[in-house]
DNA sequence: TACAGAGTTTACCGAACGGTACAGAAAGAG
DNA sequence: CTCTTTCTGTACCGTTCGGTAAACTCTGTA
């Protein structure tokens, strides 16, 4: 294992952020590169597929936090209820309580959807999956669990697009604390 | 009132679509002249400023629709009930059933939104406000009025991207009914 | 029919785009 | 020290970007 002066791994954060600011298309090899800090030889060197690799690879990353952080949790935790609990913490922090967008719902209203189409209908359809196998498991009724995973799924997603349409973190606040205990009225 | 070839206001529908379709940066001006029919100097010579000014005519008229078709009628009618009938029935049909994407929802999103911030802030206040005021009519209570004025531009926000992340109209359907018949509860 | 102004076509501009080529700097291995 | 591999800076490529300029063609009016 070469310790070097970069590695890519260290990169795809640094490259998530400049996506979610710029989006896919606003954000350039040139924006790139200064807020990553590395010039194209470097880029290139680690992603020879470009932009697209670029972006795949920050996709395959967030897919893998929220698998690890949150789906795996939902899916497989002795105490449902608390993975419930610990998905509306890590998604609080995750988004910055509003503050930050959601790259993957970004996309998918972009039309590079079409380009990332899997992993963005992946990490969707993953969350609203795992959400109802624990809201399942928590004694929620079968029908209920699927209608409210999807529904907690949208008020997320909603939220973060009126958050920052209406420059107010507290929107997203009040939404989550709504979602929240809404989960927790049904299956208490 | 001259009747002339192309007049500026049936262009700007064309723009919406494209700008929808693309997103803001992805619609570039030879893309905008492919899809309006219309040349650069055309498109020059209806909007002197270029895409920005393109883009906020868009927002003008769509702001414009939804005042006079969702928001006034929250705000006027006689019959708050239908009015929020109404609404729901509008948002069905404007947005396609999920299958039409939200410009201001995705503006909201991208980059483009601190250029347009004002546009995009208003559309939402709006509505979050009409709705508001219509379900305070009818016999809410303000404080819930409030909540779930906010709550319904939420869920109708983020059942468009995901319903677009999944490629998967239903979802939108069922939201959209869904809150449907929370209202209706509301103000039961 | 002649004029005026609205609308359009076309050629063109400099800048920025994504991407490539390649020489050279770092850095670990023998 | 030297070799090899990994990483990086820079110059450059063709294309496309948003935007401008000016000559042209319509079309309604008188």
């Amino acid at each position: 294992m070469a310790k070097t002066i970069a590695e890519r791994a260290d990169v795809i954060p640094l490259l998530a952020e400049v996506f979610r600011e710029h989006g896919f298309e606003g954000a350039s090899i040139s924006v790139i590169g200064e807020q990553t800090g590395l010039g194209k030889g470097s880029l290139y060197h680690f992603f020879p597929g470009g932009k697209d690799e670029m972006a795949a690879a920050v996709l395959t990353e967030i897919g893998g936090w929220f698998e690890e952080e949150i789906y795996k949790p939902l899916r497989e935790a002795d105490d449902p209820r608390a993975a419930i609990d610990g998905m509306i913490g890590a998604v609080d922090d995750y988004f910055r309580s509003g503050r930050r967008v959601c790259l993957v719902g970004a996309f998918a209203l972009d039309n590079v959807r079409d380009r990332f189409a899997a992993a963005v209908k992946a990490y969707f359809a993953e969350w609203r999956s795992a959400l109802a196998s624990a809201l399942d498991r928590a004694g929620s009724a079968p029908d209920l669990a699927r209608s409210l995973s999807e529904e907690t799924v949208i008020a997320i997603q909603g939220a973060l697009v009126l958050s920052r349409a209406l420059d107010d973190p507290t929107v997203f606040s009040r939404s989550l604390e709504s979602t929240r205990a809404k989960l927790a009225t049904a299956i208490a």
